[in-house]
DNA sequence: GAAAATTGTTAGTCTAACCTAACTTCTATT
DNA sequence: AATAGAAGTTAGGTTAGACTAACAATTTTC
């Protein structure tokens, strides 16, 4: 099926990838200068990396011109962007965290997860329907809560035919 | 209060630590070919980390001797591994991921967390009620059954009050 | 207790990132 | 169309981490 021949990249270059593949947007080209900007590194490094992703055939790099993805890399930049992704929304609505730093945290973390482990994290969204935008779910509001009030407030998944709502009201 | 002129560590470093912390056991202390075997680098590579390690006050090396941890290097260790321990937990309890894939997981996430993402995967836990050992709670129960099964099994944390055992029974 | 075997160290090399300084190409203004 | 300035490239240096080969210390074995 898919991801045969699949060269492992490093994180490094994954964040190039991604920060191209974000660049180029609608327009799908990108520049050497848009690039080190947006990694916060220099532009000869910038060109080091396009030179090693060229190789690879992820990348076409004119000379004192434009960088696009090409297919391949437009795939390898998508996987890494559904990570991010998925990462930031449990970070956000699951762990509650603020968006700044859950923005930093599926940066790094982004790298570190297999596939397999990124489509769990799907299907665990899918079971509990939460979506980016959407109404949280019962059990996420309950967590705020917990977060908030302390042991008091708990998950009423559990526990939930011992007395309680079924005797006084 | 804690974690005040706490220089950063490489993800390198932080696994020598949580290496020599797991070898040292209830001996406390490490032979550098031990470290080298664990980590599947040659003994020059442990060398040249422990001077650094030791620089920065996190172990003792003995020339041709016991490598230990300092106080503030166990600190540091024991960070890391209980990052990995709630990552692993998290991975095998929650995504069902087996045991080898979140063993690999956790090792390279547990680097990318915070202090602050790890208390919030604490804390989660514990409105869970989720521990390493004991039963799964009802929640995961039905995330292995949609795993295997498909949407047919949901999470009986939503829509719990329309219809169903309400009427049915 | 001396020689062999094991274990640890040093010196020097390699690679992936990054950087600065100097140079080249492109572009945009007059 | 010439040139100033912006954008991109090349050359060469730095650092962290690994490696191999050669050497030194320690431990084991006879």
């Amino acid at each position: 099926m898919l991801d045969v021949n699949v060269e492992k990249l490093s994180e490094n270059m994954e964040d190039y990838l991604e920060v191209i593949h974000a660049l180029a947007g609608d327009k799908g080209v990108a520049r050497v200068g848009e690039i080190a900007a947006k990694m916060d590194v220099k532009s000869p490094s910038v060109n080091a990396a396009m030179k090693q992703l060229a190789e690879r055939g992820l990348v076409v790099h004119q000379r004192y011109g434009y960088v696009t993805l090409t297919k391949e890399g437009r795939v390898r930049a998508a996987e890494v962007q559904e990570k991010h992704d998925v990462l930031f929304m449990f970070l956000t609505q699951f762990l509650m965290l603020d968006y700044k730093v859950a923005e930093r945290e599926a940066c790094s973390i982004e790298h570190a997860i297999s596939q397999e482990t990124y489509q769990r994290l799907v299907k665990f969204f899918k079971f509990l329907r939460v979506s980016p935008d959407g109404a949280k779910p019962k059990l996420l509001r309950n967590f705020a809560d917990y977060l908030t009030k302390g042991e008091s407030a708990v998950c009423d998944c559990e526990k939930p035919a011992r007395g309680r709502k079924a005797l006084g009201k």
